[in-house]
DNA sequence: AGGCTGGAAGCTCGGGTCGA
DNA sequence: TCGACCCGAGCTTCCAGCCT
C-alpha cells in the first residue's frame, strides 16, 4: 500500500521544484455542534443516497469509451505487494454486452441505491422505466434496453479486491481477496413467466409494463453500508454532474475532504488522473491536465467546489492541484464529517499501472470465482462436451433449469452437442431458447415409448403362454390321475421309449 | 393523454496523431 | 508543450406510431 508518507514526499518534492507557490484564499473555519445519531436520519433530504467507500474510492465504472466486449481491466497499485483491483467482464451469451462496468451503470446503481434507502430490503424488486427515472437518466427507448443491459453487467462483472477492500473487522494491512458482483442475484421476469403471478402487483404499475426485474444487491456492500461506511450523496447532486470526470472528483473530494478534516487539500495531478481514471500517457499529459481543469470549472459552476487551482511547474508531469472547499454546511455535509471518516487505507493508493487482459487470455485462466450451483447444475454442466465446458455454462444451466426443466435442458444440451459447430455457447443459448431439440425430445419420449410397450407386450406373451403351459399340465396330471392301471402301462411303456 | 417502442440523426468527449 | 484535427463508442434528442 502506497504510505501516507509517499503524499507527503510528493509535497516535498513540489516544494523543493519551487511550485507550491500558491497563495491559500483566507478561509475561516465555522463550526456548529450537532451531536446527530440515528433518529435524526429522518430528516435525511428526499433522494438522498448512500456511497459505500470500497466503491467511491475505486475506478469500478469505466470512463473509457473504447472499451471492448470480453476484456477485462486490472489496475495495479503496488506491484511488489500484490495490491490491485480487477475488473472482468461476464461472458455469459445470454447478455447483452460482454463488457466490464461503465459509466451509464453507475447512474443505474445510483437508482437502485435509492429504491435500497426507499425500501431498505437488499432485494430489489422494480421495473425499467422507474429505475431510469430515478436513476437521473431520460427516458428513451434506447436507455430502456441498456437499463437491462447494465443489471446483467452488475450481476455478471466480476470485481476482484485484492488486498483492498475495506470493511469495518479490517484493522491493519488488507490482505484478503475478495470477489464480488454488485447484484449477487437478477432475474428478470416477463409476463408470461411462471413466477409473474406471484409478483402481479408489480406489474399492475402500469399495463403496459413487459418485463420487472428482481435484484439483490452484494452482502459485502450493504454491510458495508450498514456499518456506516460510506458517505451521504443527494442524487440529484451526482446526476446533474454530466462531466463524468467530475462526477468522480467530486466523490473522491467528499470522502478525502472529511477524512483529511480540511477545508482545503492537494493533490498531485498525476494521482487524481491515476483514479479518474485519465489516461497519463506523455504525450497526452497536458490534455488530461486540460479535462481535470474543464471538470472542476463544471464543480465550481455547479457549487460543489469553492475554488481550485492548479499548479503547474517547470514539469507538466509535477503539476498538483488545490481543492478549496466552502465551509457553509447542509445537513448531508454535518453527516458526512461524521459518518463514513474512517481512513480505509485507500486515500494515498495511486493506480501505477493498468492492465487489460482479451478474452482468449481470461478463457485460458481459470476464473477464481467458486459459486454455488445446484446438484442438478453441476449433473447437467457434465453431460457438455469436455471440451467445450466453460464453467460460465454453468449460469445459463442454473437459469435455464429454473424456466424450463431438467429434461429439456438436458435434450438441449445433447442437441449442442451434436449439432455446435462454431460457437458452442451461442449456441446451446439459442437452443434453449428456442427448443431446437425439441424433435429430438419427442422422438427420444416416443422411442422410449415404444420400447415400453414393446416389452410390456412381450411380458404379457410369456405370461401368456406359461398360463398354458401351466394349464397344459394340469390337464394333463388330471387325466393321468383318472387312468385305469391298463392304460396307464400302457402309456408308461411308451414314454419310457422316448429319451 | 401519457407511457412505451423503434429507429435514426447528430452531438460529446476522451484518446490518438501530427507538426510547429 | 500545445493546438488542430480526426476517430468512434456512447449518449442525447427527436420523430412517428402504438397501446392502455
Amino acid at each position: 500500500m502506497v504510505k501516507f508518507n509517499q503524499l507527503l514526499d510528493d509535497k516535498k518534492k513540489v516544494k523543493n521544484n519551487k511550485i507550491s507557490d500558491t497563495i491559500l484564499p483566507e478561509i475561516t473555519q465555522e463550526e456548529e455542534l450537532y451531536n446527530l445519531d440515528e433518529k435524526d436520519f429522518a430528516v435525511l433530504p428526499v433522494g438522498s443516497i448512500k456511497y459505500e467507500l470500497n466503491l467511491i474510492e475505486f475506478p469500478i465504472f469505466s470512463k473509457d469509451k473504447k472499451i471492448k466486449e470480453n476484456t477485462s481491466r486490472k489496475y495495479i497499485f503496488s506491484e511488489k505487494n500484490d495490491e490491485y483491483l480487477e475488473i472482468i467482464p461476464s461472458n455469459i451469451q445470454s447478455n447483452l454486452s460482454k463488457k466490464i462496468l461503465q459509466e451509464f451503470d453507475e447512474l443505474i446503481f445510483y437508482g437502485l441505491m435509492r429504491i435500497y434507502e426507499e425500501t431498505g430490503s437488499r432485494e430489489i424488486i422494480s421495473n425499467y422505466p422507474y429505475l431510469l427515472k430515478i436513476s437521473g437518466v431520460n427516458y428513451a427507448n434506447e436507455n430502456l434496453r441498456r437499463a437491462k443491459d447494465s443489471l446483467q453487467r452488475m450481476k455478471g462483472c466480476s470485481i476482484i479486491f485484492n488486498s483492498c477492500f475495506f470493511s469495518k473487522n479490517q484493522s491493519g494491512s488488507i490482505r484478503e481477496t475478495k470477489t464480488i458482483n454488485l447484484l449477487s442475484s437478477l432475474r428478470i421476469l416477463t409476463l408470461d413467466d411462471k413466477l409473474a403471478k406471484i409478483y402481479q402487483k408489480y406489474f399492475d404499475k402500469h399495463k403496459n409494463l413487459k418485463e420487472i426485474f428482481i435484484a439483490t444487491l452484494n452482502e459485502d456492500i450493504v454491510a458495508n453500508m450498514e456499518n456506516k461506511l460510506h458517505k451521504y450523496f443527494r442524487i440529484e447532486d451526482l446526476t446533474e454532474i454530466k462531466n463524468s470526470t467530475a462526477r468522480k472528483i467530486y466523490v473522491m473530494l467528499t470522502k478525502w475532504r472529511y477524512w483529511q478534516k480540511d477545508v482545503s487539500i492537494r493533490r498531485t495531478i498525476k494521482f487524481l488522473a491515476s483514479r479518474i481514471p485519465l489516461s497519463w500517457k506523455k504525450t497526452n499529459l497536458s490534455k488530461t491536465i486540460k479535462s481535470i481543469e474543464n471538470a472542476c470549472v463544471e464543480l465550481k459552476r455547479l457549487g460543489k467546489l469553492k475554488d481550485y487551482k492548479i499548479n503547474i511547474g517547470t514539469k507538466l508531469e509535477e503539476s498538483t492541484i488545490d481543492f478549496y472547499f466552502d465551509t457553509k454546511k447542509n445537513i448531508l455535509d454535518i453527516l458526512n464529517s461524521k459518518f463514513g471518516i474512517e481512513e480505509t487505507g485507500h486515500e494515498n493508493l495511486e493506480i501505477v499501472n493498468v492492465e487489460i487482459v482479451e478474452q482468449k487470455l481470461l478463457e485460458e485462466r481459470e476464473i477464481e470465482i467458486k459459486k454455488n450451483y445446484s446438484c442438478e447444475t453441476e449433473l447437467l454442466y457434465r453431460q457438455i462436451n469436455k471440451k467445450e465446458q466453460i464453467e460460465l455454462l454453468k449460469d445459463l444451466i442454473e437459469e435455464s433449469i429454473k424456466k424450463y426443466s431438467v429434461n429439456y435442458v438436458k435434450s438441449n444440451i445433447l442437441y449442442a452437442n451434436k449439432n455446435s459447430k462454431v460457437n458452442y455457447p451461442h449456441f446451446l443459448k439459442k437452443s434453449i431458447n428456442n427448443d431446437y431439440a425439441k424433435m429430438d425430445r419427442e422422438k427420444e419420449e416416443k422411442k422410449i415409448k415404444i420400447k415400453l410397450e414393446k416389452e410390456e407386450e412381450a411380458k404379457k406373451k410369456l405370461e401368456k403362454i406359461e398360463q398354458e403351459e401351466n394349464e397344459l399340465n394340469r390337464l394333463a396330471i388330471e387325466k393321468y390321475g383318472k387312468m385305469t392301471e391298463k392304460s396307464m402301462k400302457k402309456y408308461e411303456k411308451y414314454y419310457s421309449k422316448i429319451p
